[in-house]
DNA sequence: TTTATTCGATACAGATCGGTATCGTTTGGA
DNA sequence: TCCAAACGATACCGATCTGTATCGAATAAA
């Protein structure tokens, strides 16, 4: 394995040992016997666990926002429609039998000091995944985008909370009916092309 | 101190501890110094660390469920008002300054195996959370009760997820709104007193 | 007042924690 | 081909973890 290969691997089975066990429980010696590399090797590109796991939570928060994104974007161009649609991306998350909880959720539940690194990153990445729904609320011309994107990450945020313990996906569609009803009843600006205001939009 | 005081003042101080770092990060060390008791008198009134969880999960668990029961019953008397008046309730929890999430998300969070007591605890307590919902929805009169119960349950849930990052209040009454949208739009068998069936809710 | 129980204090056991030091081997680039 | 860097393996460090053992003092009921 190469250097950075090695890297890539080591984060692979930090989050994964991560979001199977939690973060205090999750000890660097079980991290590098699943990677299968030394000690001295995780140390040499991790400074300490806690780096190591704020490098974990940089990735998945790439990731995931990018993984989101390319859904939503290639699922429809209605700009309503894929506010919806980050349900249905929801749901595949929610249907992976490893899930156990949003990642960032946890870590900020076992780092709860508000000045505490490890929490100040969860929340960065809450913050902008709050923003892309503002983005999408904005492009939907909603009356009030930033409050539309707040509803719409209480919902996300209820569905995960929900699907944490029951361990199924239907809280995502759920989340979703319920963004599509209360969508329906908000406020548009009328598109250039003469769309009707206010229209009830159909929940996939 | 008599003995159930000293038990009934570990669970207080576990309880504060747990919510303040977390489960893994309060070490017992840490609780017998908060509580100024002795190590053997905490192990004399709990086996095991875990015991201890489960003893103020429990005993939380009946606390909150209490408090919300005479919170909305004195709030007032109309059925669909008290399914409003949870997420009141909920405002207060979130209001106080020491709120850093559920501690049954927490804990159900740090304990991730399913067949894990912690987690199932926690599962049971938002399983009879959720009752409770399904109880008020069906005094309501709506057509689908746990339809009701599981969505008014998913905008707790994201609230506090919200709420726990945030360390606002606002996300309550955000979830408080969305829920008197949404359940201003659902049916109703009309009671016996000949009320309008899906009539309009005002959200206090 | 006696007696059994519970308390606090402390020392300690054994395991595990995050992190370092040492050293021989492997490997990739100049 | 040579050399520096990164690797694996392992022993080790001090701290901290949960839990136990010991023992004298306090306490409360008979």
């Amino acid at each position: 394995m190469r250097r950075s290969e090695i890297r890539d691997h080591l984060l692979d089975t930090a989050l994964r040992l991560f979001n199977q066990h939690g973060y205090h429980a999750t000890g660097i010696d079980l991290i590098i016997a699943e990677a299968r590399v030394a000690k001295t090797t995780l140390y040499r590109h991790f400074e300490t666990k806690e780096d190591l796991i704020l490098a974990a939570l940089e990735r998945r928060d790439e990731e995931d926002r990018n993984a989101m994104r390319a859904f939503v974007e290639q699922h429809t161009s209605d700009p309503v429609e894929r506010l919806l649609a980050t349900f249905d991306f929801l749901e595949t998350a929610l249907s992976d039998k490893q899930f156990r909880g949003c990642i960032f959720v946890s870590a900020a539940g076992e780092h709860k000091d508000g000045a505490n690194p490890v929490f100040r990153a969860a929340l960065m990445h809450k913050r902008l995944v709050l923003a892309y729904f503002e983005e999408l609320a904005h492009a939907a011309r909603f009356a009030g985008p930033k409050r539309i994107a707040t509803e719409i990450n209480l919902l996300h945020e209820g569905a995960m909370a929900v699907a944490q313990m029951s361990r199924i996906a239907e809280p995502a569609r759920q989340a979703k009916r319920m963004a599509g009803q209360l969508l329906a009843a908000e406020e548009r600006s009328s598109s250039v092309r003469g769309e009707d205001a206010g229209r009830r939009t159909h929940a996939s």
